[in-house]
DNA sequence: TCAAAGTTCATGCGTTTGCATCTACCTCAA
DNA sequence: TTGAGGTAGATGCAAACGCATGAACTTTGA
């Protein structure tokens, strides 16, 4: 691999985190998330795309929460009823989540409204080329997210620049 | 604005958050940060880009932070020698904030190691076309996400999915 | 068959975050 | 000049987070 493609990479992925950070904070200023914070939006979100309950791990996989935070997000979603917890009865240790009939119409409000918003921000910046280019990045991106190659132990060779 | 290209944005939109949580993920499980967390890494990056001191604000539109959280993170930096503050001459109000030697030395430390494990993902994720692309999408959505125009009050009309 | 190792989720605890608010300073118009 | 309004950053406090660990269950291999 070349130096020159390492540093592409390198700008490209923090072009990348900029973005975000910038819409991100645009998008939480927006008045529209009432009784839930992004996060729990995040979580409701995610299972209102799965058909079926999901696992606990499994939402894990989608949302940038460690374990016990995102337990502790959806028991606190459970208390206020817009998710269930039921026990896995092909796995003991497991738990079934589902939106509650509440949490699938609050998922549907705030979704219909951030929609609106994102769809402001990004068909402002960007093309109908553009956006399918960023779809398909973003795909293949988080495809190699997953699993960490085993790969040789962490190389202690020290680039020059970041 | 049609309804396919408010679509596209939104699937586009979404496929960035995930390829950003699913590599986010991945570069913080990865054994190179010590005795920085993420976050502070964050801000000793932005700071060892700017040359001279930078204003707290300034910090804050890279950083995905409440101002609080911001001013916190930079006087723990401080406590532990990293990061120097000091009063502002031209404006009584503001603080200058600037890395320490220790601080820099730091910086570069972690930087190298982190700028292999993102060299390495994205590379193996993307083309030399595709990381240009996508550093020019970035730049272009976080120019997009800096002032909210004014606009009109926000539509109550409901878009029907996310 | 059954003990060792792995997986899934929950909990204790110290740390960090966000919201609201406060102080100090700057700006601008009357 | 002055006072009303705005901006920069700090602080009190409750909520949320991450790390380490625990409890319950499943899987694996001898």
């Amino acid at each position: 691999m070349t130096r020159s493609r390492s540093r592409r990479a390198n700008e490209a992925w923090e072009s990348l985190l900029t973005a975000h950070a910038s819409l991100m904070k645009r998008f939480n200023a927006e008045p529209i998330w009432g009784e839930v914070s992004m996060r729990e939006y995040d979580v409701l979100y995610t299972l209102s795309k799965h058909d079926g309950p999901m696992r606990l791990y499994e939402l894990g996989r989608g949302v940038l929460l460690s374990q016990p935070a995102l337990s502790r997000l959806v028991e606190r979603l459970a208390d206020r009823g817009l998710v269930e917890r039921a026990a896995d009865p092909a796995d003991g240790r497991g738990v079934r989540l589902a939106l509650t009939a509440a949490g699938r119409e609050q998922q549907r409000r705030v979704g219909g409204r951030h929609a609106v918003d994102v769809a402001r921000a990004v068909t402002a910046a960007l093309t109908d080329e553009e956006m399918r280019q960023l779809e398909a990045i973003g795909r293949k991106l988080a495809a190699q997210g997953e699993p960490f190659p085993p790969a040789q132990p962490h190389p202690n060779r020290q680039e020059a620049t970041l």
